[in-house]
RNA sequence: GCCAGCGUAGCUCAGUGGUAGAGCAGCGGUUUCGUAAACCGCCGGUCAGCGGUUCAAGUCCGCUCGCUGGCUCCA
């Protein structure tokens, strides 16, 4: 099946290859425990392409832990030893780990539960299974990770050491995984942005991107396609303060629920906190006039930067930042009007990830949480808009109950990033809340107060995050109207700097962003160069072309043209800028 | 914030308690070349910071900062 998709593949691959992977956990914990004796157990369950064990050790591990431990689990595995299973009872097991205080807590919440062991090897473990036959049935493996990881994911609780390690059935496979993972670290946002010259990070302003001249570039095209978007769908843009009175913050209810993440500054005895998000400003902006049920839906976009204090072993390269904006908006509207907004959020929603050649997000629908605000005929009617226009958007998605924001349901969009982690990028938020705390209103039709729904949503979410998922999606390769430098023109030799300039000045004059390599090195250098920063078109000129007037084309990774009439370049380059089209070829 | 690891030139990295190194980049020169690295030379260091141990610390110890992988958090 070497045609098929890698994602079905893998997803496939990784239920197949349970029993493989539990049992690979089963005798790394035997392992550990001969290694280290009266080590306390935690869990050792399969994950996505491996498994993991957590540990209560007398000793910290080190990665220098891990091949000793590689090494008894091989014994163990040749050893081909058989999984055996058995029922028990509650005494029973509590009797049989009775040095082992996490499995009893285990026990003591089962219950009534029937328990099941699996013993191999002489090693017993409580499990509900399934295992593979014996030990030798277990394929290859690698042990890949050492981490800190809290004891049934609470914070309170004792934290373990979890090692992280994958399994295959195959030399093979597990040499391809580990392939893999290698090309992810290649097209890591963080390495790429650095490569490619479009942002770095500086101590002195931790988890808060400096963005360079080409990434400020692509930053600024992503808001220009933005607001290319607002123009046809009606939104208006507001500019509003950076920092606000902690009258604002108290009203909002950030004061209280979000205080923790948020940076104040005291100044003439008055305090002030730096604005996280921006929806209380769009609320004041709303509330400077008296509105009329004529002006709805009022839709207020706002590209505000936002800061966060994140703690410390939070954030990520440009994925998780203390300082971001988002192409946040804020539509304030009739209750009547709410789901014609909804449906043209996902429309915008599906024209910008194929702009930006993104594939389809993964979709939630977040419900009422436990903690929520408003009455439960609110909620009632605010689930099905959302739950209605996501099925006439077309997009398949998931329902998380509970998970809702306690003003409101909302639905998230999640792409993945390079190594498979998931990132919350857009989302809309249906408040039933805060137009309420602002006391905000219009006059309705029969003259009457009402008060309006407020909807909060951002198509990209944070543009750095974007931008991070964007680069690692196409490796740094980006669509030719997002590129930074759109085509380096390079001289054959110094004889042909001249015409190069020209060629150059005609590209920036046509509106594309062209550079002239005019150093002093062989032109097989620059093209290298070239190549490297991801540049979609590179133009050799020298005699032949400056004679005619024409440029040699050179594709990303891509097919060479000779004599290309430069207004017909120009021409074809306009063109895949207006369309924007995909990257010619497969990033790599 | 928690657990672990890491921090040496702009970048990638070597350096075993005893004189701080390489490649690339940069700079100067030579070279003028047809589609992925021309050649020669030069410059470049608070070994993250602070403190300690030692005759002697990049190397050992402590603290701080930052980064990485997880965990927790993520209105």
């Amino acid at each position: 099946m070497p045609d098929e998709p890698r994602a079905d593949f893998e997803e496939h691959q990784g239920d197949r290859l349970a029993p493989q992977r539990h049992s690979a956990a089963h005798v790394m914990a035997e392992a550990v425990m001969a290694l280290f004796p009266g080590a306390k157990l935690g869990i050792g369950p399969v994950i996505e392409d491996g498994f993991y064990y957590d540990f209560d050790l007398p000793r910290a591990l080190t990665p220098e832990d891990l091949p000793a431990i590689e090494g008894r689990m091989r014994e163990i595995m040749a050893a081909d030893a058989p999984f055996q299973r058995r029922e028990t009872s509650q005494a029973e097991a509590g009797e049989l780990f009775k040095e082992q205080p996490y499995k009893l807590e285990l026990i003591r919440e089962l219950g009534d539960t029937p328990l099941s062991l699996y013993t191999h090897h002489g090693w017993t473990d409580l499990c509900r299974g399934p295992h593979v036959a014996s030990t030798g049935k277990i394929g290859r493996f690698k042990l890949l990770s050492i981490a800190g990881a809290y004891w049934r994911g609470s914070e309170t609780r004792p934290m373990l050491q979890r090692i992280y390690g994958t399994c295959f059935p195959t030399q093979v496979e597990l040499d391809a995984h580990l392939q893999r993972l290698e090309e992810a670290e290649r097209r890591d946002h963080r390495r790429l942005g650095r490569e490619l010259g479009l942002f770095f990070f500086d101590p002195i302003a931790p988890a808060s991107p400096f963005f360079l001249p080409k990434g400020a570039a692509v930053y600024n095209l992503m808001v220009a396609f933005m607001r290319e978007l607002y123009q046809r769908y009606s939104y208006q843009e507001v500019i509003t303060p950076q920092v606000f009175s902690s009258d604002l913050w108290k009203r909002s209810g950030h004061y209280d629920n979000y205080r923790d993440n948020m940076y104040f500054i005291n100044v003439e005895e008055r305090e002030y906190g730096v604005k996280p998000m921006n929806c209380p400003a769009a609320c004041v902006v709303y509330a400077t006039q008296l509105r009329s049920y004529r002006e709805l839906p009022l839709r207020y976009a706002d590209f505000g930067r936002l800061h966060r204090y994140e703690r410390s072993g939070v954030t990520h390269g440009l994925t998780r930042v203390r300082s971001f904006t988002q192409d946040d908006a804020h539509i304030y509207c009739r209750p009547d009007q709410v789901q014609g907004e909804v449906a043209s959020i996902f429309k915008m929603v599906r024209e910008t990830y194929e702009a930006f050649g993104l594939g389809e997000p993964r979709v939630t629908l977040s419900l009422r949480p436990e903690k929520r605000g408003g009455s439960e005929e609110m909620w009632d009617r605010a689930e099905p808009i959302l739950r209605d226009a996501l099925r006439a958007s077309g997009y398949a998605f998931e329902e998380v109950p509970g998970e809702g924001a306690f003003y409101g349901p909302k639905v998230d969009l999640f792409m993945r990033d390079a190594i498979g982690r998931e990132w919350q990028l857009g989302t809309t938020q249906l408040d039933l809340f805060m137009p309420e705390r602002f006391d905000l209103g219009y006059i309705a039709e029969d003259g009457s107060a009402q008060r309006p729904v407020m909807i909060h949503r951002a198509i990209l979410g944070s543009l750095e995050r974007f931008l991070g998922v964007l680069i690692e999606h196409h490796a740094g390769a980006f669509p030719f109207w997002l590129a930074p430098v759109q085509a380096v023109v390079i001289p054959i030799t110094d004889s042909h700097v001249d015409y190069g300039q020209q060629v150059k000045e005609r590209l920036a004059a046509a509106g594309l962003r062209a550079e002239l390599d005019a150093g002093n090195e062989r032109m097989n250098a620059k093209v290298r160069r070239g190549e490297l920063q991801k540049v979609p078109y590179l133009l050799i000129v020298g005699d032949r072309e400056a004679a005619a007037g024409t440029v040699s084309v050179r594709s990303r990774g891509g097919p060479q043209e000779q004599g290309v009439a430069l207004s017909d370049f120009i021409a074809r380059a306009q063109e895949q800028v207006q369309t924007k089209a995909a990257p010619a070829t497969k990033p790599g």
